[in-house]
DNA sequence: CACAATATGAAAATGATTTTCATTTTCATA
DNA sequence: TATGAAAATGAAAATCATTTTCATATTGTG
């Protein structure tokens, strides 16, 4: 029951140039000076919509500054690849998981608390609870 | 050589307010509107400069929604007091600390990351640390 | 090709916040 | 308690990122 999406130039350009920064916060202003560079040209207009669009979808991070905001755009990869760390033997394990994406896009959407992908989850490792748990 | 602070009425009645609404988070708007309730009026200008004032103090915690920004003030109580929770165990700690406090405003000033004063901090109690120690 | 849904963009509107500037208040010192 | 310099206030105007409006253009399906 979704609407159906078109696919524009505008709208390749203004991804491609978000997917290529994905490391860099970029606001409207940076986009449309980039656009610009390229020499072409899209309406501010749709370059907010469709920020906007993508935002609903929690396909950006946002940061605000000085009443501007900044959008980074969130790689697939970076997406649903996390880090967790060992607090005992320091061992960090990556994994990927899409309960835990839906629970991060559940804390985004309606908790309004942007997590970072990047961010590592301290814990213990199977070997080190084990360990652990012999001395019981 | 820091500016000397006048007091004044209007400063008075945002702090209290501000102090005694610690659980939530305030619009402009709000403060104005209570004001008006005390049937005494504050410009819009100096809620908005005073403000500004706090937030760089770091008094406030800040949040942003539909482009408005809404202010928390930060109790004393909670700027000095975390907890720590044992993984091992499961036992709670509380802690008060200037150097953490000074982290924290570093950490919020320098990086823009504004951490919230009731985040727990996971690791060991001394205890538990203790008794792995013995199984090594 | 035709048509309905969707997207675009220029211009105008919005609205929260900041600036300006003339006036008032505070507080230390005489 | 009077004085004055520094600081604070507030009304009005300005700012500026973002949204709305609306007429036009584009997309993709049947």
């Amino acid at each position: 029951m979704d609407k159906t999406e078109y696919k524009t130039d505008q709208r390749e350009l203004i991804i491609e140039f978000l997917k290529n920064n994905t490391d860099k916060y970029l606001s409207v202003d940076d986009i449309e000076k980039h656009i610009f560079k390229l020499n072409k040209k899209i309406g501010l207009t749709t370059i907010y919509r469709f920020l906007n669009k993508l935002e609903k979808e929690n396909k950006l991070r946002i940061e605000i500054n000085n009443h501007t905001k900044y959008y980074q755009y969130i790689s697939d990869e970076c997406r649903n690849h996390f880090h967790l760390k060992c607090e005992d033997c320091g061992k960090i394990i990556h994994f990927e998981c899409e309960e835990f994406i839906k629970m991060i896009d559940h804390i985004e959407t309606e908790h309004k608390f942007s997590i970072d992908s990047k961010f590592v989850i301290y814990g213990l490792c199977l070997d080190c609870k084990n360990r652990k748990g012999e001395c019981r």
